[in-house]
DNA sequence: TCCGCCTCATTGATAACACTATTGTTCCGC
DNA sequence: GCGGAACAATAGTGTTATCAATGAGGCGGA
């Protein structure tokens, strides 16, 4: 998704093993570190892990107090919208659960904000809109699966920012794990079904043509589809013919 | 909202001061700061200057690069999920538009919280949410507005837990901002409009009798009023008789 | 004009220290 | 025995000093 967490600085550098650690589940709420310990076991100095531990503490994954040392906070208080929390959470074992939630935040969010593009976006973004969806589909019937994933994610993250609402267009890196992700595990069919592609000539067209109602319906038909494909499929079960998103 | 940011600490006093100033704009994308300028300004010590920019950085608000400095980075990049951020937001002249971005992004979400609240509560959650709505109607009834607004805001913050969608509850903190916001900026009634409370018993008895398309529609008006309460009113134009959400 | 090297301002990292808050304990008086 | 006050141990918090690494911008040569 967006530019990886730079490595090059050493405080990034125990955040990404920490971070994901703690995301995963590997020291439970009320697991208690001290900056010692940290600063012993990644071999670096106290301000380098006090460096790393503001920035969990800021995600509200972990609390930092006198006399008592780093305590993890339980999962319900932790800023599960932070995009490093995310990328964390996806890379680890709660990979599928992630998946799932934010597929659902994904169907609540896309079709208010796909009537809100219809209702906001000017002549040339919908005009832009329905030429990527071409190409779109386009791509799609020929088959080729990684460029139209990349297509994909790029007309889905074009609507959330044409919505105008920056909370939905802050979204956009979600959406782009979500399909990419949804890929990776093969939820999807090796080529986009027409129904599919269909449903999102209807967004785009339906965008351009600003009819918001509309542009809602087709866009909540696609993340429905979605949604059941993702309920349908166990942890890793095989596919059926799914949707295209 | 949540336990505000911890003011004991003098990095997070920093933070206080320096996060609500560059989220307001005061310092447009690619102004630089230095750390000595940073712990000059503030009266402290490089280390604790250089937390506070790696808990702005961990937010996207500022970049930080040797021999460069401290740079702000556009608005666009930010995360605009960070509660923090969102507070500063609040506190600052961008206050009625972030209001209004989060209840566009409220209206999204909490009709799909409901249905989904209504498909997996269990029977004791789902009767205890009958009786706080019981209880707050009675309250709205009575025209106890601050004791009506704690438990507006309980009823909602429950619902997008019961949802069972950690995003959806991790709104809970922005949803009660905005019900609070909007007590505060004299957009509801004194008393709570009795269509408004009606909703509040239909979203309430669906969830309890699983009912998610009732529940997920119940909503839906709920916040449909709610959306075109803030679209009537200007910035602080004077409230007809509105919603209560 | 363009390429590559040099310079140096600025962040990155370490270490050692004093300060302070929190908490567990002890001890006293009731 | 029990409650509370005083104390001490143990972290994090904040400061300072020092050096290393980086990379933007300038300088000079081909």
């Amino acid at each position: 998704m967006t530019a990886d967490a730079d490595h090059r600085t050493l405080h990034n550098r125990v955040l990404a093993e920490l971070g994901p650690a703690i995301a995963a589940g590997d020291y439970g709420p009320g697991h208690v570190f001290t900056l010692e310990s940290l600063a012993r076991d990644f071999g670096v100095s106290r301000t380098v892990a006090r460096e790393a531990v503001r920035v969990l503490e800021s995600m509200r994954l972990v609390l930092s107090r006198p006399r008592t040392g780093i305590t993890v906070r339980p999962a319900a208080e932790w800023s599960v919208y932070d995009p490093q929390l995310i990328r964390w959470r996806l890379a680890g074992p709660g990979r599928m659960a992630q998946l799932r939630t934010l597929t659902e935040l994904r169907a609540a969010v896309e079709p208010p904000a796909a009537a809100a593009a219809a209702r906001r976006a000017t002549p040339a973004q919908r005009r832009a809109l329905s030429e990527l969806n071409e190409v779109m589909a386009e791509t799609g019937r020929r088959g080729d699966l990684d460029r139209f994933l990349a297509l994909d994610i790029e007309f889905h993250r074009r609507i959330l920012e044409l919505s105008g609402n920056e909370m939905f267009a802050g979204l956009s890196g979600v959406v782009a794990e979500v399909l990419a992700g949804r890929t990776q595990h093969r939820l999807m069919p090796v080529r986009p079904r027409p129904e599919a592609l269909c449903l999102h000539a209807h967004v785009a067209s339906a965008i351009e043509g600003g009819l918001p109602e509309v542009a809602e319906a087709a866009m909540r038909s696609i993340v429905r589809e979605v949604v059941e494909a993702l309920d349908g499929a166990g942890d890793g079960a095989p596919p059926g013919a799914t949707a295209a998103g």
